[in-house]
DNA sequence: TTGCTTTGTGTCATTTTAACACTTTCAAAT
DNA sequence: ATTTGAAAGTGTTAAAATGACACAAAGCAA
């Protein structure tokens, strides 16, 4: 059979390459994951916040508006995990039902690239949108099964944050502007799975000079109030770039 | 305008996705790359090999049989280093006047997902094979063109191999079984591309109980011989797993 | 025999790490 | 008013890792 040769038209979909994002959030005390509930009717799994790319637009660009699309959030620095190829990623039946309702050929084959990000939980309330019934934060460790393969990127996702906090400062999209050790110290813990000492992970993030103290205690709370910091946005910026050199637990 | 509704046919090339392989090469004195020239008379940019994908097979599996197709390699370990989806990627006329020539839609929107290896030059004569008139080694610094995006993909490469040195052991796959201190010493620095203090260096490789040294000597230099040594594979092996804790220079 | 080139080796001062326990401060409960 | 519970905040020490530094040994070539 003749293969028909066609430019893709560059605004439509292209049905062979999707993107998906993984975007964290931290709730003071664990890890949560912003999930798409794309209930019907029919009980199927949850969802990372994906969908197919155009032809005119960056993957990056793609990403970024697919995550607006499905979730509303906007202004992300989304961060490339990587490309996933498994050729029967999409086709579990319960992924495919579903994909017959909404992709015009959806038995095409799929590849997709993940990104991730780390958000304020605090700013964002998901609200329904698109063809999303809703997006919703869910623990981390709560999550057991997602739709196509969206366990193993969320696995990809999670391994390369653990990797990540030991070359670039973490926190300043996960946590209020002003917050206290204790929330950084917890915020560490919960990437890393494991515990820390506390006199050891603060000297060692005054060391950095990343965080400033601010005059200002916590309120109304039931034990001694913590001061609050906030980080010194050049030095963040700046370990950003350069890297942290030498960052280990 | 109607989008025909067709499932891509297993056999057949995927139009929209393709990958494309850094391949590094040590020659006792810096790193190289695998090269294809596309030599067609004109004078084109060399290119990393690369194709695209069929969509039948799993994306690591393409990146595998494309690399075999096109310089011999088999059996190469390659890992992921990311996608790479500038709509322009591939639109700059010298590229688009050769895709014309090779491709059944050369217009087509195409993202690559990149691999990379690191293989030992002494196993590998490259050989003319497929579409390119032959594969060759070329010393990285050397490299200031590319075909389409693939001195981006190269730069990314570079980083995430640079990367790596810290975290896992390197040099089981550049080296030959048995090499000397002094090898493995000028390998990490031309990756790091920094010098590094040749006692120190020792001391910490000896630390890890990474290589065993051998009762043999170097023959035939004109100076004094040095020891020679192997990686001790089951460390080695170990060390890949769990990762190396704090080996930073 | 001399010269050239690379190998191979140890010390020391400084920094970094990991382990460890008690007092302070507030709100809530009694 | 006093007690209780809960998290904040703080310093020392021993062990390990780091970085800087210089010279003798071994082979070949001229």
């Amino acid at each position: 059979m003749k293969q028909e040769i066609k430019k893709n038209a560059p605004q439509e979909l292209n049905p062979n390459v999707s993107v998906d994002c993984v975007i964290f959030g931290f709730d003071f005390d664990k890890l949560n994951v912003l999930v798409i509930d794309r209930a019907d009717g029919t009980s199927v799994p949850l969802a990372l916040p994906g969908n197919l790319i155009y032809n005119h637009e960056h993957l990056d660009q793609a990403a970024i508006r697919v995550l607006e699309e499905l979730t509303g959030l906007r202004n992300i620095y989304l961060e490339q995990i990587g490309a996933f190829g498994d050729p029967q990623r999409i086709s579990k039946a319960s992924d495919q039902s579903w994909l017959q309702k909404v992709r015009d050929q959806p038995e095409a084959r799929v590849i997709t690239v993940a990104y991730f990000s780390l958000v304020k939980m605090e700013d964002y309330i998901p609200q329904a949108s698109s063809f999303a019934k809703s997006a919703s934060w869910v623990p981390l460790n709560d999550i057991r099964e997602l739709a196509f393969d969206h366990l193993e990127i969320l696995s990809a996702a999670k391994r390369q944050l653990k990797q990540m906090i030991n070359i670039r400062p973490i926190g300043f999209n996960l946590l209020p502007e002003k917050f206290t050790l204790g929330q950084l110290h917890k915020l560490y813990e919960a990437i890393l799975e494991k515990p820390m000492d506390k006199r050891n992970f603060r000297r060692k993030i005054q060391k950095l000079n990343l965080v400033k103290s601010l005059e200002e205690k916590q309120l109304g709370v039931p034990h001694k109030p913590s001061q609050l910091f906030m980080f010194d946005e050049k030095k963040y910026q700046n370990l950003m770039q350069t890297g942290i050199n030498n960052f280990g637990f």
